[in-house]
DNA sequence: TTAGTTGTAATATGATATATTACAACCATC
DNA sequence: GATGGTTGTAATATATCATATTACAACTAA
């Protein structure tokens, strides 16, 4: 299994609005023909961070702005946003039916989750680490080392 | 996106494999009744279980056995045996066609995947904190205060 | 020899991720 | 205020994957 690549799509997003702010035209279009997907995917991922308060768009006019700095975004709240993980179910699918009748079976489900919450916060901590601004700095710093 | 449930299905096994070792016919369909899932899927996930050293089986008899003590067996030798995760893969699914015509998208790959094995990394290092012996005495302990 | 079991292939089914079409609501500008 | 471009979102299609199930050969224990 793997985590979707909505997030990941959501933090080329977020780079390509900081890198192309001062370009016209910087649409849903444009933004899914940096990414390689689909302009509705692009319009759906950046829904997701308007309802999370990470960009700004206004319907009709082209161009979403980001409603914070980037170092005030981590790879956590693009995580979040997009849904890359379910807040009910979470990150460790638990087989859905053990028999109530075992002690093993009535037991190891509230016994386990204990630790795997543990294992997804920690997943999630990591995320909290790096900012959108760090991810901004290395894609400007690979395309400066390009021209060397 | 979640974690498949072979996961928590091996550890749920080698738990009661642990828990019923004194048990005489302990198959394949005894721990599906366990855990709530087809034996057929017991039998798969008891296979990965074997490749990875972690069980030993034979063929035509009944019951497996661990081939390690519980100390020694953590959530990640589980988590890697039934491949929760793909090593190929990893953890995050990146869009697959960043365009190579635009400094964003022909940098962001390489630039977000070290940050995100980072955080794989995390991830995996805090499976590797529990042993089996922990979900084990934890379990133990679950059955003996029913009691009270 | 017989009954029970494992190992595994083959297939079915359902869920989910992504792509795509379509269109109403909206904005900027001439 | 008419026009062209854009967003937001619903509806649908498709492909991939997780899990379930059937089937059976290989094997063991008695």
């Amino acid at each position: 299994m793997q985590i979707g690549s909505k997030f990941t799509i959501g933090v080329h997003i977020i780079t390509a609005l900081d890198y192309f702010k001062d370009v016209d035209r910087v649409n849903s279009e444009f933004l899914a023909g940096s990414i390689g997907v689909n302009p509705v995917i692009v319009r759906t991922v950046i829904s997701q961070l308007r309802e999370a308060g990470i960009v700004q768009t206004q319907r009709g006019s082209s161009g979403a702005e980001l409603s914070r700095r980037l170092d005030e975004i981590t790879l956590y709240d693009v995580y979040k946003a997009v849904g890359s993980v379910d807040a009910e179910e979470g990150l460790f699918h638990f087989h859905e039916q053990p028999n109530p009748d075992c002690p093993v079976g009535r037991n190891i489900h509230k016994v386990l989750d204990r630790h795997l919450a543990e294992v997804q916060k920690a997943m999630e901590d990591s995320l909290k680490a790096t900012t959108l601004a760090d991810i901004s700095n290395d894609t400007k710093q690979a395309v400066d080392n390009e021209s060397k």
